[in-house]
DNA sequence: GGACTTACTGATAACGATTCCCATTATGTG
DNA sequence: CACATAATGGGAATCGTTATCAGTAAGTCC
């Protein structure tokens, strides 16, 4: 588990000049906001909602709007920088496409909401497999385990 | 794939019964709406959405109200008769949950919104072992592969 | 550096799914 | 049949998200 942190936080580390140099050969230019989103989505380790990144950037001072919020959210998705996340709260929450392809899936609680991550290669693996045998050409993959967490119990 | 097919319809056929047993033995009063809303249900193969449902049963002459199926929806969905689909366009879909545990998961085409369901004895196999070793009291699964399907492509 | 094109931005209105509220109706129990 | 109260339908309210628009700023070409 250390070792697969390790290698997340490297992952994380090269997030942000991956997706600003994807942003910039897209033509896009480089606005105060956007930059200001990047930077925080750079810095978090799980996945977040576009309420809670205009509220954190809001606590730091800035002026930001929500529209920009989702607006960069939005872009990011259709470029494949940011993975959708949904909890089934009817809030969708975003956290960096690592351009590797490493990933995590979710535990989410379902007494309080709280969202952890956790990784598996088998279970990968037997993803994998299906995607080969069903008839749609899979492009990614979506995993919940839903439950109850350490502390709700 | 045809005998799981096979056994789904059973076990579909068995769920009507099932659920209203369920909801006698809780108190609920049975009425004209929900009767409505539980044979819909059981007569849909993979989920549907609560305008979905609503716009079948007003097809067929009858003047229940949206809000009854969100009502009923959410009532199921409290007592695990249903379980709720979510594709990320941002509306709940729900099935029925049959009592034997008999399950599929969706794929979900991302070009016209499609949803396929399949099932994999080794994916579950899989979310089995992983649900043994995380900290959470895990419940339950939701899976989803996205792509392209046949018809986009 | 300055003019220019146009992408970016923030505020706010609009939207759609879902939930809430409430007066009316209907169920099940005795 | 009378009663207590659950169920119902319509519509208002809520909430996350999207569309609109006028002002601002990034990049480009002299
Ligand atoms: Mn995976
Ligand atoms: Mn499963
Ligand atoms: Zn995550
Ligand atoms: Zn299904």
């Amino acid at each position: 588990m250390a070792e697969r942190d390790h290698a997340h936080q490297h992952a994380t580390d090269a997030w942000l000049p991956h997706a600003t140099l994807a942003l910039r050969s897209a033509g896009t230019r480089s606005g105060g906001a956007r930059s200001a989103i990047l930077a925080e989505l750079a810095a978090q380790t799980c996945c977040a909602s576009a309420q809670e990144i205009h509220t954190r950037l809001r606590d730091t001072g800035s002026t930001i709007g929500i529209a920009s919020v989702y607006r960069t959210l939005e872009l990011l998705h259709g470029m494949g920088l940011v993975t959708r996340v949904d909890t089934g709260d009817g809030v969708a929450r975003f956290e960096p496409t690592h351009p590797g392809g490493e990933h995590h899936h979710h535990l989410v609680c379902t007494r309080c909401g709280a969202v952890e991550a956790f990784h598996d290669d088998a279970l990968e693996e037997a993803i994998h497999r299906v995607a080969e045998r069903v008839e749609f050409e899979v492009t990614g993959h979506d995993i919940a385990l839903r439950g109850i967490c350490s502390a709700c119990r």
